[in-house]
DNA sequence: TACCGTTATGTTTAAAACAACATAACGGTT
DNA sequence: AACCGTTATGTTGTTTTAAACATAACGGTA
């Protein structure tokens, strides 16, 4: 039994289109300088993959990733300097809520949902 | 563009059961003493919430309403004590966490996302 | 210019979440 | 005992979401 959360940026039109897993992903990119590495990686498929970041780009007006095609090694994608931005942000703002959902549901909700055995 | 956020109790196994959907299907059950109305009053099926009453109960391991069948009304519905109480601890727990994410967002995303417009 | 591995998309299938329909059980009231 | 409106479930259909499959475009390199 635990306080489960689902963080995401999120717009009317589109609705949410960034949270833990792009973060993952573009974590993922830059580790491995590709797309395609960076959603086997992580176990995903490449075509969901690069329509998710698509999708955030839109939303956000501004690129995340420098795709090149073609080349010797086929192609590579890096992070652009908003995306490394945006990573070190959110991971600070991750960890800042996910502390206060922590302390809220001491302070709140943990004595009631663990504690008590009434109605049982 | 804002940040969104989806709080809800989780379980391993069951996965999150109770979240603002619950909450709000709840506080229409106090309101209006049967579940068919309050599932009628905030537009859902009554097959669905009363599921989704049954999924919380159970993971919880706890009663959330007095259910009766039967009688001139044909039955109703009340929340049992331990409902009442976690209807008012999510609310506050709810309330604490959604200003902390405000003030995270604040803090560390606001200035990159709406400010920035590099990488245009 | 042929090759290779990656990006870029459309399309098709499968799975999961949700809504809709249908019916039985119940038990005070009349 | 018949009635009524609500609880209690099973079942079926629909919509949304994610996975899988298939293929073209690209462009350095050999």
């Amino acid at each position: 039994m635990k306080p489960g959360i689902k963080l995401f940026l999120h717009d009317a039109d589109v609705g949410g289109f960034f949270g833990d897993g792009k973060y993952q992903l573009l974590l993922a990119v830059r580790e491995h300088g590709s797309l395609q590495e960076a959603a086997k990686s992580l176990g995903r498929g490449y075509r969901k993959a690069w329509g998710d970041i698509r999708k955030a780009e839109k939303a956000l007006g501004r690129k995340l990733v420098k795709r090149l095609r073609g080349g010797r090694a086929g192609g590579s994608s890096e992070l652009t300097e908003f995306g490394i931005n945006l990573l070190d942000a959110w991971k600070k703002y991750s960890v800042s809520v996910h502390d206060g959902i922590d302390k809220a549901y001491e302070r709140y909700l943990r004595e009631l949902i663990e504690g008590g055995n009434d109605d049982r």
